[in-house]
DNA sequence: AGTCTTTGTGTCATTTTTACACTTTCCAAA
DNA sequence: TTTGGAAAGTGTAAAAATGACACAAAGACT
């Protein structure tokens, strides 16, 4: 199938780039992972960007976007899905763009066509302060980004109503959460992502029936309050529902 | 906020390409438009293809979908809707698919990045043997395609997929049937489109519950069997059911 | 011992879903 | 004109899911 493949450098496209929304969970609420481009001129536009960079072209999409996790976070193997396409003609066409633009070696004049993924990560691998990875780095609350570069804000929309509209379907909001968490903190993260309350007990009911949580038979402990129990998403559990044809977390 | 903007020629990017998932429905299954490149040996691989082509650098990535569209079948105003981007590294890489790629334009040698859309297109309004637009494009049943040229199978796939999830949500299915239609055309749609059987009776009840159509006063006409009714869709009243929250058709 | 904080639990009313079969209406052919 | 074929159209009952709602239990801290 794949004969006569042309032997070509591994080349940056100056073309193509791909940008991370890359989501955490405090405990509290949804987080997202931002650089920080640096004291700049007003003119610049706000200082806050997605992470991102150009493709190689020896590398597919997918792979590109695990670079650019892997390079800012270190991490590997990490929840990604894509987003979409973005890209107007010369979306990157300002003067004052030039010396960031120098800085992920983009051209200028290029007209760039983004693809961007969102991630999930636990933000406990992830503490920026404590990495030797890029030191401008840092989570922010997601709901208390008003603004970001370029089309970033946009691009962060459309992550954030992927990940809503994901989270309905599939249980991927593991990914964001210790490996023991508790119905709580579970519960809590729902409804960051969903953007609305649920009832408690209707969420544990729902959450329970679906079986695909394993109760370990441990404890928190230290909390100045009644210790919750501590729960493992389980993988196999959630196989056998698929396979009955679940489709639907019904939120 | 668009200053300096830089003065380039309307030129083809030679690295990102649109291509179009044209979904129609014959009132019986789902068929998608499709090109036949005609005679080619053994080695070019599948004749179908899906249309495409490389956009250009002063469109948007939407307007360009929407170009490839009209230039196919002379229809504006189409529901259309981003897939995804897709691109290995060097997917287009046979020494047989040189005279093709001349075909469209492109590089033999180029990376291509192609980002899908799909769009639903009544049927009616494109009858390909009337058209004096690509005398070799047809629509061929959804269900019946077995292997496309490049990576087209699996953008279908992946487009294929995103309607069928699309259309739990939103009600786009109108875009693919005349503007009057009966409830068991509609029914029909659905379970094409769902790729499974739906409940005659409980289908049009949860559609009636819903109030998004109009009962014309009016019926088929030189059927040999019971006329049906004709319904229209209302979008005045499917957007105040939006505005009172709905997100969901239960499906 | 008392206070604070969060966990954890059940019920009932309402709504939604599912499964299921027969009559009606028109056309066409005998 | 009668008859047969073919799809339209309609109701109900049982089961399941949803939504609303309040208080006791457990541990930490003072």
């Amino acid at each position: 199938m794949h004969n006569n493949l042309k032997k070509i450098g591994s080349e940056l496209n100056p073309n193509v780039s791909v940008d991370c929304v890359i989501f955490g969970f405090d405990l509290e609420k949804l987080t997202v992972l931002v650089i920080d481009r640096g004291e700049i001129s007003a003119e610049k536009g706000p200082r806050l960007a997605l992470p991102g960079n150009l493709i190689y072209d020896n590398e597919n999409l997918d792979q590109a976007a695990s670079r650019v996790l892997e390079e800012l976070t270190g991490l590997k193997d990490i929840y990604l899905e894509q987003v979409g396409a973005f890209g107007d003609p010369f979306r990157i066409h300002k003067e004052s763009d030039r010396e960031w633009l120098k800085s992920i070696r983009a051209q200028p004049d290029a007209r760039v066509i983004t693809v961007a993924y969102f991630s999930l990560v636990k933000i406990e691998d992830y503490l920026p302060h404590a990495s030797s990875f890029a030191k401008n780095a840092g989570w922010a609350p997601v709901n208390e980004i008003s603004e970001l570069a370029f089309d970033h804000f946009e691009i962060l929309q459309a992550a954030k109503d992927k990940l809503k509209q994901k989270i309905k379907i599939q249980p991927i909001g593991f990914n964001l959460l210790p490996e023991k968490f508790t119905l709580s903190q579970l519960h809590r993260l729902y409804e960051s992502i969903l953007d609305k309350p649920l009832d408690k007990r209707n969420f544990r009911r729902k959450i329970q029936k679906l079986n695909i949580l394993s109760n370990l038979k441990e404890k928190q402990r230290g909390v100045p309050h009644k210790p919750s129990s501590l729960y493992e998403f389980n993988e196999e559990k959630y196989q056998e529902l698929t396979q009955m044809g679940f489709d639907n977390f019904g939120f």
